[in-house]
DNA sequence: CAGGTTATCGCAAGTTGTCGCAATAGTGAC
DNA sequence: GTCACTATTGCGACAACTTGCGATAACCTG
């Protein structure tokens, strides 16, 4: 089933806004921003309003081909559904983004678990601090 | 040494609307969002401007007398530097809000330390997912 | 406590994202 | 194909900050 007819099964409906911004995201491999895929589509297509791209991140992120993650103090990143998921630490001096496996995260979230009944997604903000080279 | 004699040794100024903030902060023990500091504010001081505001608590900051955390996807929560920092659990579901300790999360805090360098901050956003009564 | 330096302020304009609404256009049904 | 239904769009207004700038007022110095 194409990701057109899984959207229209799911009582939604396959727009030219909507296609353009899954292409966006799938050009992009990884982390972009709403402003970012707003400017390519309307880099080609300028009556397209950016709320209409905004919108369409939300719908497809509930139909769950897409999600979105955080860096530091909440700049949003979007990105396919498919692809691995992964931690990040961020450097809050120099900037710095670092990738790291969830099976690093996954003690904290068993723990979680066990203790709270808790189920985290601990992929979903990234992990601020000062990274190696900039520790004092 | 007082406030702020603290903060004029470190060659800034305590001027009347950063006494505010300050009082502000202490008033409301916990998690305020800078909009419900500057309507506090300015209640009674309507010529001071918001802007006022978000830069004397960045300044504050900046001076180790306030930090910030991120509960939601939306807004920033200030509270004075010395209370006892916690974690957060968020249910994206229900958006209820439970604090942990920052005991329960020192384990994973240990290992980036070890295995990356990396000195996080695992107060300074809320871990999002599923709390319990909303679980499937 | 007058004077000069400059951190900080108020204001206006800009940015990024959200929302209500009337017009439009995908869809499934005939 | 045509049609009615309603999800989605473009637009304007709004919300939550952010920034540049010229005016003001802390502060130190003598
Ligand atoms: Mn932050
Ligand atoms: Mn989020
Ligand atoms: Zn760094
Ligand atoms: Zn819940």
């Amino acid at each position: 089933m194409s990701v057109a007819d899984e959207i229209r099964s799911k009582g939604k409906r396959m727009t030219v806004q909507r296609r353009l911004v899954l292409d966006a995201l799938q050009r992009a491999r990884h982390h972009t921003t709403a402003e970012e895929i707003a400017r390519q589509v309307r880099s080609r297509h300028p009556q397209i309003d950016p709320s209409t791209v905004y919108r369409n991140l939300e719908a497809l992120e509930g139909l769950g081909f897409v999600t979105h993650t955080h860096l530091d103090d909440r700049v949003t990143r979007w990105h396919r559904a498919d692809v691995e998921r992964h931690g990040h630490l961020v450097c809050r001096r120099c900037g710095s983004e670092q990738e790291i496996p969830l099976r690093t995260l996954e003690p904290l979230g068993r723990r979680l678990r066990a203790e709270q009944g808790f189920r985290a997604d601990l992929a979903h903000s990234a992990i601020v601090g000062i990274c190696r080279e900039c520790a004092p």
